[in-house]
DNA sequence: ACCTCAAACGGACCGTGGTCCGCTTCTATT
DNA sequence: AATAGAAGCGGACCACGGTCCGTTTGAGGT
């Protein structure tokens, strides 16, 4: 999912100058390009001329399409993340695990409101690959084993989640179903999980 | 989904001959294509030619490439829903609803591990579109309410659904999650949710 | 300073999904 | 049977994602 290069790999040497200096440029003319024209309009060719640079370029240091969104919304991501490792609670730690979780599932519903096109345009060919949600994995699964969840953790945690990730938001929210709904829905079978240990 | 023409609005007219005709040689051809070569290879010019018409014509009758494989998709879907509605138990009616809920879910699994690549290939730019799953909610929908579990059934179905879905299934085959698991832990999220009521 | 060569660059090129529009064919009507 | 016009047809055309490969550039060694 990310896009720098391994950061504890000591064996692989760093990028060179240049590299860095168009990944920089990339991802600005990038971020340019989504807040003028919106995510359909980042097309790799619009992006390297944005950039200044040769389209193979922008292959060369993205992989993809899919990764160079992924890279964009790792910025996003990251911020998001810091605030549920260590900020205010309830999302953040302070708070019972139960409330860490419903408000977790509160905050994720309205990361994928906002970013909902760019986690799409990073998504490959079937959904999300698992690294881009290991972290919300990682997390569910602690805050269920807190509340002395039994069974597969791993594989109820992802249960869990799907029902908050863009493919399903999004087309239930074009069918006229409303945030609140899905949010109400989501809280509903968190607490049933919950409740039946 | 379907790509047959809406059968009850006696105010479009059928299609005509030749239209009628260049549909079956086009899914006769697709899935000529599919068996012999893999869905990958089944692209618009490759069905156009396989089946002697010309590409506008694949577009004209089916609208897009995902249109095509859903249609391709829908032979199997449909003797699927027969099962499920008129088949023996307990995926079909006669069994206790809490049994046909979770032989529903197997038998749904499994035919996401058959048909994972085709439904790859149907979804849209987000996932499978509402109706495609319309099937499904309205059949956890039914069992549900059965079952008397309350709260917002449509809503909680599709959720339920969504960790049976391509999307979360196959990423999760692929990093060595096995199907047993993924089962295994789709049967306990369900029964806690039907014991909470 | 110079050399070396892996790394990076750029843009021509390709395959594929999707559109467009002038031409053809079917069908309803008389 | 003739006719009109809607429905369908085909394939040239376009945009975009992705690859390839000859050229350039930067970093470590001498």
């Amino acid at each position: 999912m990310s896009t720098e290069p391994p950061l504890f790999d000591l064996r692989s040497r760093p990028e060179r100058r240049d590299a860095a200096r168009n990944r920089e440029l990339l991802l600005d003319a990038a971020h340019r390009l989504v807040d003028r024209d919106g995510v359909d309009a980042v097309t790799m060719d619009a992006v390297a001329a944005e950039a200044g640079v040769g389209k193979g370029t922008v292959f060369r240091r993205f992989g993809s399409r899919a990764g160079l969104m992924s890279a964009l919304l790792d910025h996003g991501e990251a911020r998001w993340q810091g605030r549920v490792i260590s900020g205010p609670p309830p999302l953040g730690p302070g708070a019972p695990a139960l409330d860490r979780l419903l408000a977790f599932g509160e905050s994720r519903l309205e990361r994928t409101l906002v970013s909902g096109d760019l986690m799409v345009a990073a998504a490959g060919r079937h959904g999300r690959s698992l690294p881009a949600v290991a972290f919300l994995v990682a997390h569910v699964r602690h805050l269920l084993a807190e509340l002395d969840v039994t069974g597969d953790l791993p594989v109820l945690a992802l249960s869990l989640l799907a029902p908050l990730d863009v493919a399903f938001v999004l087309p239930q929210l074009e069918a006229g179903v409303t945030r609140e709904r899905i949010l109400a829905t989501w809280t509903d079978l968190v607490r049933r999980v919950v409740e039946a240990g």
